[in-house]
This record gives structure tokens, sequence and C-alpha cells, in this order.
DNA sequence: GCATAACGCTTGCACATGCAAGCGTATTGG
DNA sequence: CCAATACGCTTGCATGTGCAAGCGTTATGC
């Protein structure tokens, strides 16, 4: 590999792709849902006063706002979110995260946590994590995605 | 974020997201490939003979045999990638990739790059980098699709 | 050897997703 | 004010994807 940047962007997707793939897996067999629903959920927990108007959520979550449109209807179906009005401006439609969404979110991270820490093979020290993931923090640190 | 593992996977992903988004608009534009056949492209020239049989691709990228079955019919289409069959087993397929695959391989990965030198920021020291680098190594060199 | 199982690939179906167009609402410029 | 523009959201269409079933080929166990 020639070049540094390019060998970390490539080792950065490959293990993405890794967790993903199997936070899919588990997601949908023990939760009933999917990864883009867990950060749906995610995204709405940690937004100012737990809302965000549909294209704004499509931004952080770098998704179409058709996309955002249409996972909203079952997702409201089942309870874990609701559809708000803004009363300045009748173009907007927040989703809100509710009550049974916070727990749906709580259970699935736990999930999510597990999943981590097969990952990192729970064997990585404390210094070296935290250097690691201070080093990532400033690969998104500049995006409006960053939830962390 | 109470648990250090979970951050880690969290950041992980989110930056993966952004760079696969930015290389799906930019590989779209100029090369007229997806992120996942430029994955298949590199897939096969780092592979043995330069082939591999449409199952063990699909691992590598954990995707379906399925959609690699239909990621191929274009891909040999515009010549990228060949069809071979196997002399001792019927059921082979290999994916082999051709003169105009390599081609397109090495302009996009010249895009890859650069992309990937945006998403560092061009700015990380070499020491730094290759820390970085060595600890997602960590995170992929036990599996099947460890490309680096 | 032959029946059974395992394997590799493809296909029908359902679902997810992006793009572009359309609708209604808000903002801007004169 | 009002026309023109911008914005947020939704929808029709085309495409991408996984799962399960099906087909042909190879391996296994007796």
């Amino acid at each position: 590999m020639e070049n540094l940047y390019e060998q970390s962007a490539l080792r950065l997707l490959q293990a993405a792709d890794e967790i993903r793939a199997r936070l899919a897996g588990e997601f949908s067999a023990v939760h009933g849902i999917s990864v883009n629903e867990f950060f749906v959920l995610l995204h709405l927990e940690r937004a100012t006063k737990h809302r965000l108007p549909r294209v704004e959520l499509a931004k952080r979550m770098h998704i179409s706002a058709s996309t955002i449109t249409r996972m909203a209807a079952p997702m409201e179906k089942i309870g874990l979110i609701e559809r708000h009005t803004d009363e300045r401006d009748a173009r907007l439609a927040y989703m809100v995260i509710t009550d049974a969404g916070r727990e749906k979110l709580s259970e699935t991270r736990a999930t999510f946590a597990k999943q981590a820490g097969y990952l990192f093979d729970d064997r990585w020290d404390e210094a070296t994590l935290n250097q690691f993931s201070t080093e990532l923090h400033r690969l998104v640190s500049g995006s409006v995605s960053n939830l962390t």
C-alpha cells in the first residue's frame, strides 16, 4: 500500500462494514429494528428538545430526505417516535422520540455496547483505546453528524 | 458516553459513513462506478490469480451471494471483469479482473486517495497516522475481508 | 456405487433507498 | 403588497439488496 491515508481509510471502511453487518443481524433478531432506525433514535435523543426536523436528521445521517420520510412511518406506527408540527413554520415536521423509543434505544444500546466489546476483543488497554477514540473523534468532529 | 468501546465504535461508524458518502458521489460522477464496484475490483486484483469465486467475494464484502451475482452482470458487460469456470468443479464461477478493470481501478484509486487525504485533513503527522492505521488493522486483521 | 447431504450459483419476491418532480409554506426583492 | 424564489416534505420511478427456494454439481456415508 503506497499511501498511508489510503490504507487507513480502507481499513476504516472495512472495520465499519464488519461491525455494521454484525449489528444488523443482532438488532434485527433481538430488537426488531434496523441499524438506521437505531441511529434515528440516537440522534433524536441527543438533539436539543429530543427532536429534529426531517431534513436536519437526513443531513446528520448522510441519507436522503425521502428515506427519512419513509423510515418515519413505521417508527411512528409502533410508537418509537411522534410527529410534531412547528407553530411558527408549517413546513417543519419534527420527529420526536417517545418514552417507548427511549426504552427501545436503551435496550438496543446494550446490544451495541456488547458488539463493540467484541469488535475490540475486550482486550484493548484503556490508554490505547482512549487515544484511538480521540483520533476517530478528530475525523468526525467537523461533521454535522457527530453524535459523540 | 459511558462506555469507551461504545463511543469508539460509534465514531468509527460515523467516520465511515462520512467518507463512504463522499466516495459514492465522486465515484459515480467521475468514474461511473459505485463504491461496492470499486471494492469488487480491489478484492479481485489482490486475490490469488486475480480471481475469486462469487461466494468467497460475497463473504469478504459482507454482502449476499445474490448481490454479487447481480453486480457481476453489468461489470462484465462493460468489460471490467470476466467470468471463468473451474476445470475441476463446475459449480464455481470465478470473477476475474480484466486489464480494463485494472485501468478503471487505478483511476478510481487516485480519487480514493484524494478523498482519504481530505478525511485526514492532509495534516496528520506520520507517526500518529501510522499508529492509528495499526490500531485499525488490529480491528480487521482477523477478518476474511481484510484487504490491507 | 448410490442415496443423501452439502455446496455454488441464480431467481422471485419484498423491502430499502436516491433522484427528480410536485405540493404547500415561508422568505425575499422590488 | 405581490411576484419570484427558497425551503421542507412527500411521492413516482428506477435501482440495489437480502432471504428463501430452486437448480445443477460435488462430497459424504453406508
